[in-house]
DNA sequence: ATATTATATGAGCAAGTATTCAAATGTTAA
DNA sequence: TTAACATTTGAATACTTGCTCATATAATAT
């Protein structure tokens, strides 16, 4: 359905880029939506996409937990977890409370989560 | 509503970890599901969580296109787009079919989207 | 055949990042 | 006050990764 479209159109001199399909790629361009929204997506699926991260998300989904215990948890040290808990919570996935000297973390969105569920789901195919 | 759980229990000697919340600890380890699937989420995202890529396939939803017509539209080297593709195809989220000397990507799973379509209206709130 | 073109690929570099280690902060207990 | 403890933070290190550059491959055209 795109064969009409192969209308060989060789070398733009504004760009050192050679374009076959003009047509394409002027409708492409319209249809690119602000640029920031993608960037942001990037940052977000960012944060996803480490797997000490992901766990710690994992984890929160069952429960509210607080620093110590998710490090005994994932078999990492204290500082590695509050270092990844701090980076979550600088993309607002997390969010914390204080009760005395404990720090108690838990998800800062659900909506968030439906996110890693649909992925969940895919993973699993 | 997690109130009662706060029963300090200092110091499991197999670890060098201060535990605080046995019991919670305890049901969130057996809400732990496979490790392997939050690994293959944590890739999955990966290759979500980068500018040149979410681009890519943000292009690709909106039609096939060739690699230097994508390289064209992202105003970047054919190189870069072309390594770019290949961990995408990797991932499964790309496929391509050649034509001559031209090769044509197109999205190879629509089901894979719909965690972007999702991630784009979080950004969007 | 030779040249041109579209794409792929390997090596190298620069930038980014996850973890560790040591030290700092803030809270509670003695 | 001092000690113990949960957590945070900064610097250093090791590892990862995205891009560039040069070159290789494969298809077409001359």
């Amino acid at each position: 359905m795109i064969k009409e479209n192969i209308v060989p159109n060789t070398c733009e001199e504004t760009c050192s880029q050679t374009v076959i399909h003009k047509d394409i790629i002027q409708k492409v361009s319209e249809h690119m939506s602000d640029e920031t929204n993608l960037d942001n997506m990037a940052e977000l699926f960012k944060m996803f996409g480490d797997r000490t991260r992901i766990r710690l998300l994992h984890a929160l989904y069952q429960s509210e937990m607080c620093v110590c215990d998710l490090a005994y948890l994932l078999g990492m040290t204290q500082s590695a977890i509050s270092h990844q808990l701090r980076l979550l919570k600088q993309a607002k996935l997390v969010k914390n409370r204080k009760e005395g000297k404990v720090v108690y973390y838990s998800l800062a969105d659900r909506h968030v989560m439906q996110i890693f569920v649909q992925a969940f789901d895919h993973v699993q195919e």
